[in-house]
DNA sequence: ATCGCAAATGAAAACGTTTACATTCGCCCC
DNA sequence: GGGGCGAATGTAAACGTTTTCATTTGCGAT
């Protein structure tokens, strides 16, 4: 039923080899001979059986993707960084998203094995004891946003420490001093870097002030609480910044409600530059993450593993993120209504 | 270097029958040899060649989905609705997005045949004429979202027009009877049914009252433009319902800037719930499309045509919106501050 | 004890490629 | 004219599975 290599050879009265080495490109072929050949397989509308291939030649040129259970434009913004990258070299993509634990994302991981060439891996579950354990015989990998240090495997994070330090030194450098700080989930990598980034910068640049840390966990209803729980100190902060985009607009709906200007009386400032940081009033200053350059590096990455493992040291490799400034932070205030 | 069922019959004592059979839950090998081989097979990390494994059961247990250029939140739920439909069912995902013509279409589709067992299209550039031209031999695929009408392959839509409709519906039911349309792309499928379903609405249930339409191409920009040559018509209408979320938005601050409230003077809605909606003020009233919802459909749909090809008719199924109801249409107007 | 039968296991073919090796062919050079 | 050589092509093995068919084994019935 499938037309296969040898439908085409018969047809073009040569022999599976030549039909091979003709769509192949290989060089040991008569011009002519490749014409006919090529004519054939269109006409035939032949595709190779990829297993087949793959069986000979250990290549699948697919590479997995093996991701968090993730909402919104992160998500799809890495996946078509990823995507984009890999069609430009030729890769199939698979993808596997959404699992929920540890045992969930092993399942996944194993299931990919065999398929695939190499792995892209960006999951909280993915620690240190899950790769002994898993020990994926010489799959290629290259992870991403972990806090592992691993000797095996590549390594490209998002500079949340640096983006973070950059927003307070803004935030300082527009003249608040008291700045606090609504902190993501705990054990979250993310908000772990970005608490750090908040906390240098306050004691490079306003060593004298205290910091002042709200627990939040990166939903718009713990950055909410947070808001409320800021305007019922004695002594408010100048400025907010939430670890999230999120959380920021939680905070904000609180300030709101009790009719606190922002940025006039309490500036407040966000991460990710999510769609959302552009429409709330006021607009959202915030550090933006080009999540699409994230996974296409870590793609590229992976390919050269692959394809010069020999030479291709592991690496850890950070990404630069950039401060979007609005108007919630007080630097714009001139330009507000 | 890579352990295969050899290597598993080898240590286990067995011939490669017997592991094929062990691990793939036949039912004609004893218990006990089942354990030891098991056994084996984890000790050894033994896992499966695909490609050895689909040359010889022709089936890649591997769906492909083919998507367009998307940006945010619409491609993320739709991946996971796909991702977590398939992985229910054991399936991998391939996916290929972000082709901007047909020519990349086609390219990307040629490439993932023989990969996979049956593809999830959802394309613009995929019309009638190119299907004809690349006639997919007989890989089973599901379209989503598509004008088409073909007697070869499922369809799955999102019920653009029933959702305009009860949009519409609603806004009358709120009391208003001059309402506009904010129109989106020409050529875009999902815009001219909206269109459609406003237009429908207003002859059944305003009869009186003449349609507006004004041009969009569901850019926040053109929603702002819009709005503002809304503002200049010498009768202005009661309420304004843009094709999508985005352009709402945009129309928004073009109310706003012109100092007329919503939904006091105007009323304003959208399409699609973008999670945007909820953070623009007044909140907005929109149509919900549980894209989710979509994706897991259609993978449902597509592999009841992979498993039962001679029992499954070509169908066309229809996805319901729900309105969801928030300040900006004035119907909750009691509850605003 | 022998036969027959079912259950368990093994041997080998088949799937569609790629590629190492063998073969053919035409041609140039002595 | 024959030897040698390089280019083009063909032959066949190999990849790792699944599955058909054959074989062995154990056991109950005669």
């Amino acid at each position: 039923m499938a037309v296969t290599i040898k439908d085409v050879a018969r047809e073009a009265r040569v022999s599976v080899a030549s039909v091979s080495r003709a769509l192949n490109g290989h060089d040991t072929v008569t011009e002519d001979t490749r014409q006919r050949i090529a004519g054939v397989a269109t006409r035939l509308r032949y595709v190779p059986h990829s297993g087949a291939r793959s069986l000979i030649t250990r290549r699948t040129q697919t590479i997995g993707a093996l991701l968090p259970d993730l909402h919104g434009e992160f998500f799809s913004e890495l996946i078509r960084g990823i995507d984009v990258a890999a069609r430009a070299r030729g890769l199939h993509l698979l993808v596997s998203s959404s699992h929920g634990d540890a045992s969930e994302a092993a399942a996944a991981l194993r299931a990919m094995q065999g398929r695939v060439d190499g792995m892209l891996v960006m999951s909280p579950h993915v620690d240190a004891s899950f790769l002994r354990d898993q020990l994926l015989a010489d799959l290629p990998m290259v992870l991403m946003n972990t806090p592992l240090e691993t000797e095996h495997y590549s390594i490209m994070n998002v500079d949340n420490y640096g983006g973070a330090f950059a927003m307070v030194r803004h935030l300082i450098g527009c003249g608040h001093r008291r700045i606090a700080l609504i902190a993501g989930p705990e054990h979250n990598y993310d908000a772990a870097e970005r608490l750090r980034g908040y906390c240098a910068a306050m004691a490079r640049f306003a060593p004298m002030v205290s910091t002042q840390v709200m627990q939040g966990d990166f939903t718009e209803e713990s950055g909410n609480r947070a808001g409320r729980e800021l305007l019922a100190l004695k002594v408010r902060p100048q400025a907010v910044f939430a670890a999230n985009d999120i959380m920021a607009a939680g905070c904000l709906y609180a300030l709101k409600e009790a009719d606190v200007r922002v940025p006039e009386d309490i500036a407040l400032t966000g991460f990710d530059d999510i769609p959302i940081a552009r429409f709330v009033s006021p607009p959202l200053t915030t550090v933006r993450t080009r999540i699409t350059d994230l996974g296409q590096r870590a793609l590229e990455r992976l390919v050269q593993t692959l394809e010069e493992p020999a030479t291709t040291q592991v690496s850890v490799q950070t990404l630069e993120c950039e401060i979007v400034i609005r108007a919630s932070c007080g630097a714009t205030t001139s330009t507000e209504a």
